[in-house]
DNA sequence: CTGAAAGCGCTTACAG
DNA sequence: CTGAAAGCGCTTACAG
């Protein structure tokens, strides 16, 4: 590659000093307006950028964020959850937008990520976002939180602990998508999604599923809570499961849409006629739920607004600031796999 | 945030000076042993790392690999081709597995993006994902490489320009897909998916699905192209004038996974049997491949090894090695939705 | 094997 | 409004 030019060469030819050169390229107010389009000239025609590591160094700022996703260890290689791929394209967006670079990367939840990325001074901020169990790891967010490390991450809300985060309302999500299905006159539901406490979310929504339930004076039975992550793979497996044991049901709450997916394809293959026998929803309204056969019920987690949100958060902690979890409402998106229009 | 320690710092408690402390990290065999052991001990406990920046700005390369992501402006702003973002888990692998960092950008074809990154010395090289035409930034990869930029691209080859690409070999999958439906005993074929210059993956498993037509006595009818991008609303509409069309088929050729799902749905809506009227078959085998009903048959691009080749030949260029294009072949997955097992 | 010193390319107080 | 100078935190030739 060839030698780049640095600051000075810009200088040596607008005939001014290198500070000058500095001052005109980030618009100060104390550069003459002419000088300034003179440099800025220059610079262009040379092809010229500011060295980012020079500045950064220098003002003690890398101007960038950090990205942390964390992998659901079940999973295989290229398996990403869908949910949050949208979810990087809206950080992604949101960084540039404001002017940051971002850095990727994947994690395990088993290593040493917390203490590398705002030491090294990569990053000014990180996000973590992944599915899971915050208690796996409670004792790095508080490490980070030690070392004052600005982060905010994605997902349930952590009480105990000073934690920034933004996730979705599950609880209201599971009531709204309940109430939903007992509208439409169902009266025989299980839940499809493990409930642990590794799994805050699906959590929340099993507990807004079972409150809609208890509202509608139906009894929940725990025998029809079946264990799935969140995978087509799983979904399909846990809906044989269902399907074997015989239990009479008329409608499935899959814990998210990849469930959903899995177990319309379980119920497929057995002839079930969705919704006509079964009716079923899914939780997240990533891009296949329209075109799956029905078209999925679904609740939408506004991953836009959420990505905007980790990075304004983030962004005002960075810059010395209080910022507040938030928990975003979801929106039931009606489709035909509950046999109705609303 | 707290003050960060230094080298210094780490040199003042090991009581040798910063040089040795700068050496011993580096794992130098210019320090002693148990120099070497106690500053990294020290180093360890005080939670130091080395300032990224500082030792960018030395050495001049930043170990960061930017990756930009070319957007089909036609798709709203979280819908993101999945196979390229299982693409993306596996560059993001490669280069952590390699020490190398990755800045991640989404990008408009229109954007100056072209001599932004290694300019500013982010990135020590560049990656550039996306299909499409390259006709259309024909320029831009010419600049690059006057610039002598460090750059990797996937799709398919540019033979008239000195670029070094990672893609598949479209035209030999989409004669295998084709021989599959064939022995299948189909004969009555459409195409679905746009095969213009501007979308050369495409055009290629075009070509090699006519061939492979051709070699059986089959004369293609270009009446039974229709037009697509890469997504199941337009694999939907396709389908959609293809079966208004009255033309008789009974093998469908989705330029990609997301069409045909979107033709599948099409399909069940019109009660067309799959794969008893009409078999189809897919490319890319995305995820929801294996979950569509009936599971799509269809072409395997190994996007693992794609990231692999990608990271691994953008390192060469960037050592000043010499690096060649390279196609890899594509594997026939035999589903269900071509009314076969093999 | 170790240390003192130069220098990577900027930004910004300081002096004018 | 402009310039000379210090300094951000490293790496590495140079001297010992």
């Amino acid at each position: 590659m060839k030698a780049k030019n640095t600051s000075f060469d810009i200088a040596y030819r607008a005939g001014v000093s290198q500070s000058t050169v500095s001052r005109a390229l980030r618009d100060s107010p104390l550069v003459n307006e002419e000088t300034r389009k003179r440099v800025q000239e220059i610079a262009k025609e040379l092809n010229y950028k500011v060295d980012k590591h020079a500045s950064s160094l220098r003002t003690q700022q890398s101007q960038t964020i950090a990205l942390l996703l964390f992998e659901d260890p079940t999973n295989d290689d290229s398996l990403i959850n869908p949910f949050f791929l949208s979810m990087l394209g809206s950080i992604t967006r949101a960084c540039s937008n404001r002017g940051y670079d971002l850095l990727v990367s994947f994690q395990q939840m088993n290593n040493d990520w917390h203490a590398d990325f705002e030491d090294t001074r990569k990053a000014d901020g990180i996000i973590l976002l992944g599915y899971g169990d915050y208690l796996s790891y409670r004792e790095k967010l508080i490490q980070l939180t030690e070392q004052e490390t600005h982060f905010v991450r994605w997902g349930a809300e952590v009480k105990e602990l000073p934690v920034v985060s933004v996730g979705c309302d599950n609880f209201h999500g599971g009531q709204q998508l309940t109430e939903h299905l007992l509208n439409n006159g169902r009266t025989h539901f299980a839940f499809l999604g493990g409930v642990s406490n590794g799994a805050p979310e699906f959590k929340d929504r099993y507990l807004g599923h079972c409150h809609a339930l208890e509202q509608a004076n139906i009894s929940v039975d725990p025998a029809l809570q079946f264990d799935a992550i969140s995978t087509e793979e799983s979904g399909y497996e846990a809906m044989q499961i269902l399907i074997k044991s015989n239990k009479h049901v008329d409608a499935i709450f899959a814990a998210s849409d990849l469930i959903a997916v899995g177990a319309l394809k379980a119920m497929q293959e057995y002839n079930i006629k969705v919704p006509e026998d079964i009716a079923i929803v899914g939780f997240d309204d990533i891009p296949i739920a329209s075109f799956t056969y029905p078209a999925l019920t679904t609740a939408r987690q506004n991953t836009v607004l959420a990505g905007e949100l980790l990075v304004d958060k983030l962004l005002e902690l960075i810059s010395g600031e209080q910022a507040q979890t938030r928990l975003m409402a979801t929106t039931l998106v009606v489709r035909e796999s509950c046999g109705s229009k609303r």
